[in-house]
DNA sequence: ATTAGTGCAAATTCTTTGCACCCTA
DNA sequence: TAGGGTGCAAAGAATTTGCACTAAT
């Protein structure tokens, strides 16, 4: 999450998107704390700097870019932590303070291929979240 | 699914709820197809014979009695073909023609609890959809 | 100089709330 | 007949669209 903060431009740049004043300040909204944040708190965040239309085109953007990730079930978003690793990101996200943070593992991208294959489906995409309490929260 | 459209009133008194007409048509226009739908898409699958705002506060509902389930990312509604299985549900959605199935796999379950310790998260609930193509539409 | 990106205003769409009436158990 | 459910009207949020203007490359 740092390097996004101290590097944003090349980090946008990086992904074919302009490294724009209110790209720069929605990655530095969202790379303080972990905590996936809506359009509006995203706006709010920002202080208004950035109109709120803009930050729903920019987060759509960005999300088709692979810079930031939706969580779900909340729908909220999160900036990405490893853009440049390819496969199944998840989430473990705390219900109690809010913090997300994304995980790879392959153990778990393997069964979900195993069951997709087993239904008879050919897996594009997958998706896991795992609601609980952080160590700080216990 | 079958059974719940064949005998919708035994499964909603089951789970505490009254077996209005309105209920059972929304449950029959979910059983058919095995697609996930929209509060919309519901209200136009019954062909307005039920007020919109009333499938919204049905679902709600339904939800909280385990009836029906949100599939994620696209926040629909569908049909839990097991309501009394305990544990976590997943999904497996076909991203060409829509049809969703629910699966229950321990391992996966495990895999997740493996994850959420090793950040040191107590696990409480885990969502999982996989994104694919199934049989028919390969 | 180009053209992606932004802001503003306004339209849509989605979801919730209040309240009186109805119908299931 | 009592309380859960429903419909209707209306309010409130959330999201999208069009268009002219600004700024990054």
């Amino acid at each position: 999450m740092l390097h996004a903060m101290q590097d944003s431009p090349s980090l946008l740049r990086s992904r074919g998107l302009r490294a724009t004043e209110p790209r720069k300040q929605v990655i530095a909204a969202l790379s303080c704390g972990s905590v996936p944040r809506s359009p509006q708190e995203i706006f709010e965040a920002v202080e208004g700097a950035v109109n709120l239309v803009t930050v729903y085109r920019m987060l759509e953007d960005m999300e088709k870019a692979g810079l930031v990730h939706r969580h779900h079930p909340t729908g909220k978003f999160v900036l990405c932590p490893m853009p440049e690793q390819k496969g199944h990101h998840g989430f473990l996200h705390c219900v109690r303070c809010g913090k997300t943070e994304e995980f790879m593992e392959p153990a778990l991208c393997k069964i979900e291929n195993t069951i997709a294959k087993r239904a008879g489906f050919t897996p594009v995409s997958h998706l896991s979240a795992i609601d609980g309490h952080c160590a700080a929260c216990r």
